[in-house]
DNA sequence: GAGTGGTCTAGACCACCCT
DNA sequence: GGGTGGTCTAGACCACTCA
């Protein structure tokens, strides 16, 4: 991963190093116009590419603003940004050296209900496939799926066979997408939900919210319960 | 922000377009290895730095997998990533179109707790600024942090002011940090926390948990309790 | 060993946007 | 209008990794 400078040229790693450095240092402190590509080449003498290519991640990791006659500026606060891998249950739980398992809960097709049509933009009388099923992790239950598809968007979603691998699977294979809204937040177990989980009703649990794009069309609506105590790491 | 090519020219963008279609379309089923970049070029009458340029985006997006001497790999899942900004809580509020608010709650100096240390690596008995506070919008409790500061990384904290403004602002203000390690849950809220955020306590709570380090070392910890309700987006 | 991607140079034209 | 960043070309050398 690391590639190693091949003599004593200067990169665009050491450059955003340089950079980076000159920032935290105050010495250029924030509202900072940067000096010029042109001129930052020229100091560390290496081609206008070079820089420009150390300040595009720069901008890109929200370090910098850059704009085309008014110049590179630091920001004041830098908008650190955090990524993470959009969870896929079996990764999740293999990588994590558990036993990935997996239950059918019910299957049924219907009528988009009116919130999901309201939030999503479908037709309201949409025809949906409605899934629920139960993701195990070394056999205990560890996530709760409640999956919307748009047969119309999927009609080979019918007949699909969803008895031992689960819909988020088969779909990230066969359906192609273009955009994915999440959203993350904190919800109390139903009566219902808990059971499922093998937890108690009122327990907080994690919950994983995602939309899924097809050139603006929704292909699927997914709402993921994960069990009790369950953490989503990042890093920035 | 969207740059057009100047005539008929191929630029890095139409080569993204025309690489994802052709996936997307299973000209190039997952697990193809591309031509390489130089037959590329060819093709597509431009240079190599170009298709490069193009494919390295690629590699970013978790579409393709690149390998020097095994070339570029179609990814089978696409591994998507989604990112979120950290969040800022001022901002947050901000820029929902709600007046921030801010109340400092309790402020001591105290070695670090047994869990703290065994956690972040910090040696056990470091003199530690611990500082609760409570962020209001539109004057309703919004978000209870509950934050601890190495005052050995930052000593001038403890001439700052926490009155009227968190230590959050301050922190990322006058303080710099190489890395910041993110993690997110759903906890039950305790009484003292349901009070003070006006729930009712066992209401599920969205809770970041956040580490700033600079150069390895923990510059603070701390614990974000949302308001019952919130939801973080984030887009991929 | 040899092929593929990673990066740099040197130079050019242009689009955008502030003044 | 003019300066700054955005992008492309053409060519080169090298590092990494697979066979």
């Amino acid at each position: 991963m690391a590639v190693l400078p091949k003599r004593d040229q200067i990169g665009y790693r050491k450059v955003k190093e340089i950079v980076m450095a000159r920032i935290r240092s105050r010495h250029w402190p924030p509202d900072t116009i940067l000096p010029g590509e042109a001129d930052l080449a020229a100091e560390l003498s290496c081609t206008r590419t070079t820089v420009n290519r150390a300040m595009q991640e720069l901008a890109e990791d929200g370090i910098v603003e850059r704009k085309r006659k008014a110049g590179t500026r630091v920001l004041p606060t830098p908008v650190r940004q955090a990524r993470f891998t959009i969870p896929q249950v079996r990764t999740d739980i293999e990588g994590a050296g558990a036993d990935y398992g997996y239950r059918l809960l019910s299957r049924d097709v219907a009528a988009a209900p009116g919130w999901l049509a309201a939030r999503t933009g479908l037709a309201a009388r949409s025809r949906m496939l409605h899934l629920t099923c139960l993701h195990l992790a070394d056999g205990a239950p560890f996530q709760l799926e409640d999956r919307w598809v748009d047969v119309a968007a999927v009609p080979a979603i019918l007949d699909a066979d969803f008895d031992t691998s689960g819909p988020g699977e088969w779909l990230v294979r066969e359906v192609p997408y273009t955009d994915i809204d999440v959203a993350f937040f904190a919800a109390s177990l139903s009566a219902a939900q808990a059971a499922r989980l093998g937890a108690a009703p009122g327990d907080a649990s994690f919950v994983a919210e995602r939309m899924t794009w097809l050139e603006g069309d929704l292909v699927t609506f997914v709402t993921l319960n994960f069990r009790p105590g369950h953490r989503m790491q990042a890093t920035g």
